[in-house]
DNA sequence: AAGCGGATTGAGAACCAGTCTCGAATCCGA
DNA sequence: TCGGATTCGAGACTGGTTCTCAATCCGCTT
């Protein structure tokens, strides 16, 4: 975890930034809420992002941009996103929380390295069927669900070397 | 989430404490670290407990016994029997961590009812092999992983009328 | 039993992500 | 353009968790 801010998606850098604006702007007005210049511009990011973005992250953004919203903006903003469906809320362990835009029905889950911070996403075909029965025998009603699995990835040398040298000493020390 | 100290576990009231404790005591000298009585004193509520405690939880249950331990002390202590493999760290979207022995290779996952707070445990036999395809596919090398499902249990009226509530309303309000 | 070196303890301060407050600014339909 | 409702934002606040460091405890040796 020494760099939190090169987490990165492995989500295709879709286009469709436009689309999802689109959306926001008739859930906004279905719900008589108003379209702010704040709500446009944070929404903007995350859409634009590809990469799994904390509010902090957010607001580097925006100052980036030349623009600015106060940090009580856009926590609201996000969690306004998350509610509306349009994005999705993560916990990482980082102390934090992050957010990604919800792309329609693109189910994913995340594999999470314990070396470098880098998040990477997987999806397998028989999970949710696994999931469901599960949730079924217990008599519980699924709304959503948070699979994560944290480990050591092969993205750099210094994780696959961290990977070596946990396999030598062994799973506990 | 009404009273999140109501929390249950469906794992079955184990006399195993003083043997965990054995297995404490022998991680420690193994370390070279003291055994304390305030370590013994935590390890020991944990250890007895089928739910899922919090910090506090866990102070509580000490001055309940007419024991203390600062809470720099109670937090360093679940740190380090996490660390020791004998307890396992929980979010469950509260705001703060829950802890709860880890009993040798009794591998379980949650469901946590976003109604009442409840949290019981499923285990499906197939989520391992799936979850560990998944890693290998990415070359990802798995160390832990977090399944948690929330919805709506069914264990009080209150709850299954929310449930009756929400598909009649339907996802998205 | 007493001494000793090193790790732990604990009260309270510090930290920090996230929330709240409330007057000012903005939005948007008419 | 106007007006009423909503949002914005600077900064105070909250609460879980970590840090600080002097006093204490542990466990080993004599």
């Amino acid at each position: 975890m020494s760099n939190p801010s090169t987490t990165v998606s492995t989500r295709p850098p879709l286009g469709c930034a436009a689309v999802m604006m689109q959306v926001l702007r008739g859930e906004l007005r279905e719900r008589e809420l108003p379209f702010t210049h704040q709500r446009e511009a944070i929404a903007q990011i995350l859409f634009e992002s590809t990469r799994h973005l904390s509010a902090d992250d957010v607001a580097a953004s925006l100052r980036q941009r030349g623009e600015h919203a106060g940090k009580a903006t856009v926590y609201r903003t996000l969690a306004l996103l998350v509610e509306l469906g349009l994005a999705t809320e993560h916990d990482f362990d980082e102390g934090f929380k992050r957010y990604e835009t919800q792309v329609g029905a693109a189910q994913h889950d995340h594999l999470i390295c314990t070396e470098c911070g880098r998040v990477s996403t997987f999806h397998h075909p028989e999970l949710d069927r696994i999931l469901a029965e599960a949730a079924a025998e217990k008599g519980f009603a699924p709304i959503t669900r948070q699979v994560k699995i944290f480990g050591t990835c092969s993205e750099s040398a210094a994780c696959r070397k961290a990977l070596r040298t946990y396999r030598e000493v062994g799973p506990t020390s």
